[in-house]
DNA sequence: TGGTGATCATAC
DNA sequence: GTATGATCACCA
């Protein structure tokens, strides 16, 4: 997919930002698709990021591919979650690359996952394999950070995982680790290598990691807006 | 069938 | 390789 000149301006304020978004509820994949001139893939197959640069677009987010939030004059991340049938969350949600290494001393308040965390725009989207693409619809989303509980949760999983990664136990991470948020590989493929801490405290090339949050936290996230 | 480990596209 | 955006694919 080429990238297109922004046809949408970025929103100065959250209210703005919150406008556009009730205005996207109901719309499906494809109205928004044919509204920029965008194909509609088969399927998600060789273009998984479809969805999420789809909405960036028409929502006006301006990072690009910085290390910034997707509206970063207004501090604030987007994420997708894609629904099953049960408007449940179909998917992890990925959230930033782990820190393998120069990261001893680093507190929770200086990392990636509390940083990114902080303020999200969550969009639910249809993602079950049997509607088609562009049938699907977009959800109503809405604008979050999370609670002193569910920071606390967080905080719980990633301090374990960052004294295994600090004492050189990277190895011995695995998705089964953690309550709510978890490790797992973010690379093109197994072969690819980044530097991280081994068991003796020296370098080790190892496959690079990310932090994902779990379907269960982000089902919580769901629920604890829509009830009510 | 859900969750883990692997993977896909693209810009730089 | 690392950043962005994530979903695929297979096995228990």
């Amino acid at each position: 997919m080429t990238k297109k000149m922004p046809i949408v301006t970025k929103p100065e304020s959250e209210h703005e930002l919150e406008s556009r978004v009730l205005a996207l509820a109901g719309q499906t994949l494809s109205q928004l698709a044919d509204k920029i001139h965008w194909p509609i893939p088969e399927n998600l197959k060789h273009d998984k990021g479809w969805v999420g640069q789809l909405l960036e677009v028409h929502l006006g987010a301006s990072a690009g591919n910085l290390s910034e939030p997707d509206f970063q004059n207004i501090g604030i991340e987007l994420k997708t979650i894609p629904l099953t049938a049960k408007h449940k969350a179909k998917e992890t949600t990925y959230v930033c690359a782990v820190p393998l290494l120069n990261n001893i001393g680093l507190s929770w308040e200086d990392c990636c996952v509390y940083h990114k965390l902080s303020r999200v725009l969550w969009l639910p989207v249809e993602a079950e394999a049997t509607i088609p693409l562009g049938k699907r619809r977009i959800g109503r989303g809405f604008i979050w950070s999370p609670s002193t509980e569910e920071m606390d949760l967080l905080k719980t999983d990633w301090e374990e995982f960052m004294e295994l990664i600090s004492l050189g136990q990277v190895e011995t991470i695995t998705a089964h680790l953690g309550e709510y948020l978890q490790i797992r590989p973010k690379a093109a493929n197994a072969s690819v290598v980044t530097t991280g801490i081994g068991l003796n405290g020296m370098r080790k090339q190892t496959l690079p990691r990310g932090f994902y949050l779990r379907t269960s936290f982000t089902n919580h996230i769901l629920e604890s807006f829509f009830k009510n």
